[in-house]
RNA sequence: GCGGGUGUGGCGGAACUGGCAGACGCGCCAGACUUAGGAUCUGGUGGAUUUCCGUGCAGGUUCGAGUCCUGUCACCCGCACCA
């Protein structure tokens, strides 16, 4: 039969459509469904094949959800915000907003015309202001509650895209998008304080159903560690604070760094004979972007500081300070104690400096490295502490210090606080003025949302300020507090912004007096399933993490954790196996695809590639294996006749509704697919089928080829749409064999199979072992030394 | 260095709590139908060979190991001077 794929494609989705098959129901009664992908960024260059792979997966545990009779939720949206939009504005002379709604466009024909069963009825788009007005109210929440706040600070620039850059969008000391070089520049920008939720987004993964990797991931980016700060008195008469997660080796700290910004430098100016030299290092330091800074781990640099030590509080010796970059002004307190014998770094920077190597813990060899086991070797040269194992030896150093009142248990993290503005124009803005009287004020919630202006020139300016800063007229405003003049913040909101909660939105994507009501929050929320890339572990998905403990506690959100359960799909590689990309040529476009082959095709080669998780190569060759399973189904209902069970595939149906239900909800759908093929290969080994049968192996296939499911479904008479019928139920008992093939070992290799009787105990096999002419060949003239049955598995009998 | 993961035919990949390794698909080989086949259908397809060898490598546990344990190698991803 002729399988018209184009036509049977628009025939069914206009169907769907006229239908409303797939929109969420507003009966909050009903059981609910919410599986969630990750909105993509509208780009130029449309979709790639990469994109349908996690739509689909999602589409068919929707699709399948929704056949059992779940209120799904499936929804789609645009994270249209960002830099290339703007880029590309700026090159060819064109709003950004017409640039994104023709890009949505483009995007949004793709993804109908995969039949991917989203409600469009909820469509976002984070660009649009009824969307971004919520963006900024959640914004001023934070900023009412002290989580936003302004700070100078040296942050990461990127010179060709002239934006501010937060840690994470730094990668290798380049930034993310162009890959051009970013240094450091001091900047007053908006930062949100997602550090003092940094315990609770490691503590409350506990709960979740997160693949590991993912929960991995974010635990080391928090990156707690626990040790003690210690303050060492200094010869100048003051202190210096450290941080240390080996207070137990504090006997052996020779000596100690300071980071080249640490505040101290400046203090002890006066008394620091070469203070010169020191404000040469923190010079050429700090034009040292990160990268640069962290590349060269084994050359360490470093001034020591004439005219101020410190004093070891335990040894009470006098210790000199050096500055080095090797010590973060950023983490802990910007200072450490140095342990050459038990850090590989101040080993390092010890051996470079001619300073002394003091060991307190036996073990190693101290002459050629430093020793760090904690978990072995007892501490010496250590006073009080002598005989003591690594860790009684903290306790007890902790106990001491607090005692004399030098120091306390102290919490530290990597995670840092997260830089909130960006210097551009295509971008929420921050909807706050600065009031010469009142300092920063926000804009009153009644006058949100705050419009992203018209202006000239899209371009960022030569000093790294907004765009908008040009405005005059709109920079220029009144207080809304004291009505004295202000101006306007002309930074806007950084693209992870609006991501940070769309999947609220989805819920009520209408309501304009909230970002969602209550009851739509409590009922749909949190998302059943959310799948998206390993990308996003470390931004979005803890950055949304973030967002949802705040408006739980500002009671906005009922629960505190969005998402139930994450996973994470495999990339689609090129056929040489490299990551797609234009510069390598090695980029598939969907549309070709869906023209050659069909939807269904596409969608069900990009499931049968293979592991979901894994990343696969594409392969043109193997698409046409799909095609023509689905031409060979589509065959099936010429020899279809008759309703009823069609007897000789009775168990087999049934075995194949188990696997393919299983299967879905396990992310396996390589193996539900081929068990389905297999089924049709038995159809035809078999020569018959009932249209009843037909029908419901259709159903099984609708969530994957939904048009081509839909079109066999009607033609074996199958009332109304497929996508809306019930899922088939797989009855147990008829997926019970009445006999099994046992295999029979001798010494481990087969020697004979027999068939079995399911029922059968070991003395009954055993009895049919025992009369099988292969068997007894095999035995001629060997010694049974042990017969081993497995019902219903395997016979082992070992011989000598 | 730390964390996570992966190694199975020519290729993508299957294999439940240890139980017939290679399901399913691609490719390939042979045949059928054809003016034709890069369409379709049928059969075959791990390697040598009559009995073995085979899941990166080396050991171990077991009646039995792709699966468990110890060690080791290679590759991929994330983080990385975080004290």
């Amino acid at each position: 039969m002729n399988y018209d794929y184009k036509a049977q494609e628009a025939k069914w989705q206009k169907r769907w459509d006229d239908a409303h098959a797939f929109e969420a129901k507003q009966d909050f009664t009903l059981p609910k469904y919410y599986p969630l992908v990750e909105f993509p960024y509208p780009s130029g260059q449309g979709l790639h094949v990469g994109h349908p792979r996690p739509y689909t997966a999602l589409d068919i545990v929707a699709r399948k959800k929704r056949m059992q009779g779940y209120n799904v939720l499936y929804p789609m949206g645009w994270d249209a915000f960002g830099l290339p939009t703007e880029n590309f504005a700026i090159k060819n002379k064109i709003h950004p907003k017409t640039v994104t709604e023709r890009n949505v466009a483009r995007f949004k024909g793709q993804l109908k015309a995969l039949g991917l069963s989203f409600d469009w009825s909820r469509e976002i788009n984070t660009t649009d202001p009824s969307y971004y007005k919520w963006t900024q109210w959640i914004f001023l929440q934070l900023f009412k509650k002290g989580l936003a706040y302004k700070k100078e600070m040296a942050v990461n620039f990127c010179t060709s895209c002239k934006v501010v850059l937060a840690n994470e969008e730094v990668v290798n000391g380049v930034c993310e998008r162009c890959q051009s070089t970013v240094i450091r520049k001091v900047k007053s920008q908006w930062m949100l304080k997602i550090t003092e939720y940094a315990d609770r987004l490691i503590n409350d993964l506990d709960g979740l159903d997160y693949i590991e990797r993912v929960k991995a991931q974010q635990i080391n980016w928090i990156g707690r560690s626990t040790g003690a700060q210690i303050r060492f008195a200094t010869t100048a008469g003051d202190d210096l604070t450290v941080y240390t997660t080996r207070c137990d080796t504090l006997f052996g700290a020779t000596y100690m760094v300071i980071a080249p910004e640490h505040a101290m430098v400046e203090k002890w100016k006066d008394r620091l004979s070469n203070y010169d030299e020191i404000a040469a290092y923190r010079t050429a330091s700090s034009r040292k972007s990160d990268f640069e800074r962290t590349e060269l781990v084994k050359e360490k640099t470093g001034v020591c500081l004439q005219g101020v030590r410190a004093i070891n509080p335990v040894t009470g010796k006098e210790i000199p300070i050096f500055v080095s970059d090797y010590v973060l002004a950023g983490y802990g307190t910007g200072a450490i104690m140095a342990v050459p014998a038990h850090d590989d770094r101040d080993f390092a920077f010890a051996k470079a400096f001619g300073l002394p190597i003091v060991q307190v813990v036996e073990g190693g060899s101290i002459e050629e490295a430093a020793y760090t086991d904690v978990d072995t070797g007892k501490m010496i040269h250590s006073g009080f502490l002598n005989g003591l194992d690594v860790e009684d030896a903290k306790v007890r150093m902790i106990e001491y210090l607090e005692e004399k009142g030098i120091g306390h248990a102290k919490v530290n993290f990597k995670l840092r606080d997260w830089v909130f503005s960006r210097q551009r124009y295509w971008g929420e803005p921050i909807p706050l003025v600065e009031c010469e009287h009142c300092g920063w004020v926000a804009i009153p919630e009644e006058q949100l949302p705050v419009m992203l202006p018209e202006v000239d020139s899209y371009e960022p300016t030569e000093n790294g300020e907004s765009p908008l800063s040009a405005m005059e007229d709109w920079v220029r405003c009144t207080c809304p507090v004291c009505g004295g003049a202000a101006r306007r913040e002309t930074d806007t909101m950084p693209q992870w912004a609006g991501s940070s909660w769309y999947f609220l939105r989805y819920c009520d994507p209408h309501n304009d007096k909230e970002l969602a009501s209550r009851e739509a929050l409590a009922y749909w929320m949190p998302v059943d399933w959310y799948n998206g890339g390993m990308e996003h572990t470390t931004l979005h998905l803890l950055y949304s993490r973030f967002w949802a403990k705040f408006l739980y506690d500002i009671d906005v959100l009922p629960q505190s954790e969005p998402y139930s359960k994450r996973t994470s799909h495999g990339m689609i590689l090129g056929e040489n196996g490299e990551k797609m990309s234009k510069s390598r040529g090695n980029v598939v476009n969907p549309d070709d695809i869906v023209r050659d082959y069909g939807a269904d095709t596409m969608r069900l080669y990009e499931m049968f590639i293979g592991d979901f998780e894994q990343s696969a190569p594409w392969n043109p060759q193997s698409i046409k294996g799909c095609k023509r399973f689905l031409e060979r189904v589509l065959n099936l209902t010429e020899i279809a006749e008759g309703e009823g069970v069609t007897a000789a595939l009775e168990k087999k149906l049934h075995k194949l509704i188990k696997k393919v239900t299983e299967d879905i909800d396990a992310m396996k759908f390589n193996t539900a697919i081929a068990a389905m093929m297999g089924f049709v290969n038995d159809v035809y080994d078999h020569g018959s089928i009932t249209k009843s049968d037909l029908r419901t192996f259709a159903l099984l296939l609708c969530p994957f080829a939904p048009h081509l499911a839909e079109e066999v479904y009607e033609m074996m008479g199958g009332v109304g749409l497929a996508s809306l019928a019930p899922f088939p139920v797989c009855d147990e008992s008829k997926t019970v064999d009445d006999t099994v093939q046992m295999p029979v070992q001798i010494n481990g290799k087969v020697r004979a199979v027999l068939t079995v009787d399911v029922q059968a105990d070991k003395e009954a096999i055993l009895a049919l072992v025992h009369a099988d002419a292969k068997v007894a060949e095999a035995l001629q003239g060997k010694t049974v030394v042990k017969e081993i049955v497995i019902p219903g598995r395997i016979i082992n009998i070992v011989v000598k």
